[in-house]
DNA sequence: TGTCCGACCGTGGTCAGACCAATCAAGCAG
DNA sequence: CTGCTTGATTGGTCTGACCACGGTCGGACA
């Protein structure tokens, strides 16, 4: 634990208020001198040393915080943290919410990204992972009939699929498109059950997608992934003007 | 400008202070009511209505201003901006710069966003979309030789197949891994430039991509594209241990 | 002698009110 | 009608204070 922050020439950052601190601490985190682990010195010292009020401090703490590079610990002190990606959720969640009102597009990036997972998922995952993976689909075919509970199960054998990629970006940039995704998709699938086909596609398709990852087979696991999608994709579509499905004859092909 | 913020129920957010602002905002802007453009409520009034005193306030939108949601505009007021990717550069910054092996991940998602976007691009690239990518690709050959420029122009290349893909969302993506990887990868291309083997990789390689766009071929563009990363990916880590390359090797096959 | 508990202090979290400076727009003078 | 002045608006900052709670340390007790 070494606080000794080094006062030697406060008047270093030539921006007031805000911008000095902001400057003064960043410049500590790139040269290196605050490492994670860190305790900083308490808002009170720093404003004081810095010339500027505790707000301030705050404020450039806060924006720190935001960046993921410290941890404001209530009434113990802050704190530099090792980065990490997870900070990224609220940039992406929001970004993402804003940019594309085009619930397509953001589609076609949930694809993307889990189709490159169920590729690293069937290369790395882990025996746990897989036993995830496995209890996930479990819970699939009891919840077929609840749109709610289904829908539930559906989502989270997916995320598990992510989540045996091993790769922490791809977790969070899937968990950044679910939020903005689940919002829309949430009705969908009351409309969806109707149709019997749904019950071959929701039962037989994730467990496709399982036999190829537990194979370690990640051509056939992206194919597996990409048909699912475009089959689902079909049936929404369908549902949108009201036909009835045809995904079987999709699947005959 | 509608700066009209419904205070039906201020108490919604549960939590005190900071949390109750940032939960306020967030909320807004994820539903949509705040637009880019919009004007919030001036720092006073939103400290009034929301019931914590002003400093709290800043906090909140200096958070908000971390996350490229908003603009603090001296003296004028605070904006909802659009979102941008440029803000991770703080982040990826000083996260790089901790943790090394973040860049592999990154380059997952990358590959994940690409790839996606190719097949994409394939199938809906405009002509003029075909001709921005073709003068890119005739950029390659000539910079060859110059690290800085071939570097440039090739990921130029690249940024031109994601935005052949007419997605917005790819594109926000693919910009927030771009900043990483050019920082991870500016100094490897001279390395690599001295083997043979990288002109038929940075050349033909690009060349095939391309083809494959114009063909309106989805799966042979993944497929190119994802050989291109695994046979680059090979040219890095023979580098890394001073081999000479066996890419051609693996190209025959 | 050793352990446990409680008071104190430091810390972040928050509040209230105030002053400054620059901007913007309305009102005034030309 | 134009150009300047002026005042209201708004962000930027400061001061000083209070609260609640975790950590620490010393004293009481077994």
């Amino acid at each position: 634990m070494n606080d000794t922050i080094e006062i030697t020439r406060v008047e270093e950052a030539g921006g007031r208020g805000f911008e000095k601190v902001f400057a003064f601490l960043r410049a500590r985190l790139l040269a290196g001198s605050l490492k994670p682990g860190d305790r900083l010195l308490p808002e009170r010292d720093l404003a004081a040393h810095l010339g500027v009020s505790r707000p301030v401090v705050r404020e450039a703490l806060r924006a720190l915080t935001m960046l993921g590079l410290v941890e404001i610990r209530d009434r113990v002190g802050t704190v530099v943290r090792r980065p990490d990606v997870g900070v990224l959720n609220d940039f992406f969640t929001l970004a993402i919410a804003q940019s594309a009102d085009l619930v397509d597009d953001v589609m076609q990036a949930r694809i993307a990204i889990e189709c490159q997972a169920i590729r690293l998922a069937a290369e790395r995952a882990t025996v746990a992972d897989l036993e995830r993976l496995r209890a996930a689909l479990d819970r699939i075919e009891p919840t077929i009939d609840d749109p709610a509970a289904g829908a539930r199960a559906d989502y989270e054998f997916h995320r598990r699929i992510v989540a045996a990629a091993r790769s922490e970006t791809l977790v969070v940039l899937y968990d950044a498109m679910a939020e903005v995704l689940l919002r829309s998709h949430a009705g969908r699938r009351r409309t969806l059950e109707s149709f019997g086909a749904m019950r071959t596609y929701l039962i037989d398709d994730h467990r496709r997608l399982f036999d190829a990852v537990v194979s370690r087979d990640p051509e056939r696991a992206d194919r597996v992934l990409r048909d699912h999608f475009a089959i689902g994709d079909e049936f929404r579509r369908k549902a949108a003007v009201g036909e009835a499905p045809t995904a079987t004859d999709r699947r005959a092909t």
